[in-house]
DNA sequence: GATGAATGAGAATTCATTCAT
DNA sequence: AATGAATGAATTCTCATTCAT
């Protein structure tokens, strides 16, 4: 939890700490992650950092759960509110997320590691976090799907929600290399959206008509 | 590249090098990994790591095609000749797969490890190859299962490698969330085949169904 | 010197800031104390100990002669007036300070720390103006029993007082471990006698006993 | 424990490293001792010390062992064999160690701060293996001057021990005051006999007559 | 008088790599 | 070929003190 003192910093000041400390955890993992270069990239003394934060894992914490909160924000502001079947509302979903990846390419990049971060058992628990707040909000949307008729009842409801989390995951890399875009570059480059709608949405409908009927032929 | 150094080797020192390396990188990612701590497992000099290797990246690069191989293989010679349709060749070369992971847990999680690597920034063309070897076999499979006429001839296929590609990894976790069973522990524990052939056939026969037929009703 | 404003402080707050200055320093010594847990404990900026004092070391100070102050007079106030020989007033001295020890275990923390204080060389003329005042009130004790007769008048008065001194401060330890005390416990847990005044005298007893006749037989 | 590589040092190197922490831990006390300062001294890089020892704590603990052992390694080659009673066997010890202070006086300045370590609570147990070893050796001291009558058969023998120890360390400070002598110039100075033998030979019999009979007159 | 954010030197420790033997 | 001691840059974190508000 940030200390008192960061949330008193003048809003400008504690933008440009986390915009530089975004920024380093989402070019390295936590463990190759280094306080000393946030700080030159701020300009501030070292000591500031432990001013605001406990340490490095405190602030590490509060960076993936600010942009998991975002990103959950970001997307639930865009949900159209008339119900639509299950498939249509995780393609909206995952359309809008897609979104705010290419729009907010740190934030992006700092999820996308912790979703797979090993690098220091510390941060066990901040991802264990980060993928039981996917996992619900998916696993929400599969019961009600199943309540509703669209989805077949006799599915592993479990086994879905890791099928639909994975498929999520993945299409940032999936996307980097259809596209040719690497959210590395667009960590340095700012934000800029790369991927027009048509070709993210042309990408979603083959998707969601996999997830729909799957593979087989007939 | 090993050096001719670690070829000449006695065979028993070898394989307990590469015992040693890979547990290492099993139990740790790149960056955490310490060569320190193999050549105390091993009981050599640490100059020694040099004269077999161009370095730690170069141990890494070896041991991870290493696995990779060796992985295939196993696969590759377990599966049935007689050609079945795509579905049933998926899931035999998935369930070979995970019966390989139980059983060498070490190669298992480095490999898991090598796929998300993101801790350092010279093991992104270590990774990128490993991908790559696994789209191939991927897209092998694909397009024989799309000429064969098991598969729709108008998915996406490098969507659809993407997909099982993500679906076969994430298994790893999937497992073991569902049978409470540690990769990590595993390693520290060797081998023994955690969850049964008949646990591992119903989720297989669950997954495969998703991906035959999709997740809507009817 | 504490400053003006220290003195002007609301009695009450600068008890609550005395007190817990003694605890920070009844529990680590010189170099380890923290100016930031004192405040913290007081619910004070941290500024405000460079208005009341010059910095660490003048506060160290100040707490020291208070304690050192606080002490000899408690002891002052209890010896009995009707002049008894030497070794009943060194008795008695010794068990009103051992009482004063246990009542207020951050005094007697303080004073102990002082009195070994090696941990930093600014603080080396506190520890010697403490052992100063504690060496001349034992030397008036011993001056006086020369002059009454009752110590030998051909001992080295210095090093009488040296042992004296030395023994006196030592029955911290020697009581802390026959009785299985402990003033860091106690300055937590408050005052309270944990040792009661008989088995107290009976240590006294036996100390004093060696003190007046020695060692040898017969 | 010093690893191996300490051990295999060639043996010049091996003792001014030793010499320079010695020093350093002699002038400082544990937390105020610099690993920085040792290296700097030594003119060996940082990450040696750290070949040699686990860390500080560990070259702090070999530290004092050594000089324990050092000291009691020379006062047990000098004490007379012929058997004295208790009274000039405590003489001679304490004659020898004297001696030993002052000819080593870094050794001494670490036992002292040892023995009144307070200052990391990691040291405690460094600490209580030192007094135990000289509560030890004086117990023994003293249970055979009471087998043998020299002692009063009614002494509380853990007082004594106290008493004994609590004088002989002091004996440092008494020396140092009343002959003018810094331990901690000495440090700085080298060796140097600065207190005649006469002179020591008669404050510890001062010393001694004072334990034999006691201060009370007649 | 009080505040509390900023400072920055200093601490201990890690570890891949080199190279003389 | 093997050794293993030496390196030194890099890491996180601490804390008394200052000073603008």
């Amino acid at each position: 939890m940030p200390k008192p003192t960061f949330l008193n910093l003048p809003p400008d000041k504690r933008r440009r700490f986390v915009d530089a400390a975004l920024n380093e955890f989402a070019l390295h993992d936590y463990r190759a992650a280094s306080v000393g270069r946030i700080v030159d990239a701020v300009g501030i003394a070292k000591g500031s950092v432990y001013q605001y934060f406990d340490g490095k894992l405190d602030l590490y914490r509060y960076l993936v759960d600010l942009a998991a909160e975002t990103k959950f924000r970001h997307i639930d502001a865009r949900l159209a509110s008339d119900a639509p079947d299950f498939f249509s509302q995780y393609r909206q979903a995952t359309f809008h997320g897609a979104r705010f990846d290419f729009s907010e390419p740190s934030y992006a990049s700092l999820l996308y590691h912790a979703t797979y971060e090993p690098s220091a058992p510390e941060t066990a628990e901040v991802s264990a976090r980060l993928r039981a707040a996917s996992h619900a909000y998916l696993l929400g949307l599969v019961d009600a799907g199943v309540a509703r008729g669209d989805l077949r009842a006799d599915i592993d409801r479990d086994m879905t929600v890791y099928a639909l989390y994975q498929l999520t995951v993945a299409l940032r890399d999936f996307l980097g290399a259809r596209f040719g875009f690497s959210f590395e570059d667009a960590v340095h480059a700012g934000a800029g959206s790369p991927i027009g709608d048509q070709d993210l949405s042309a990408v979603l409908d083959e998707l969601v008509g996999v997830l729909r009927h799957g593979l087989a032929l007939g």
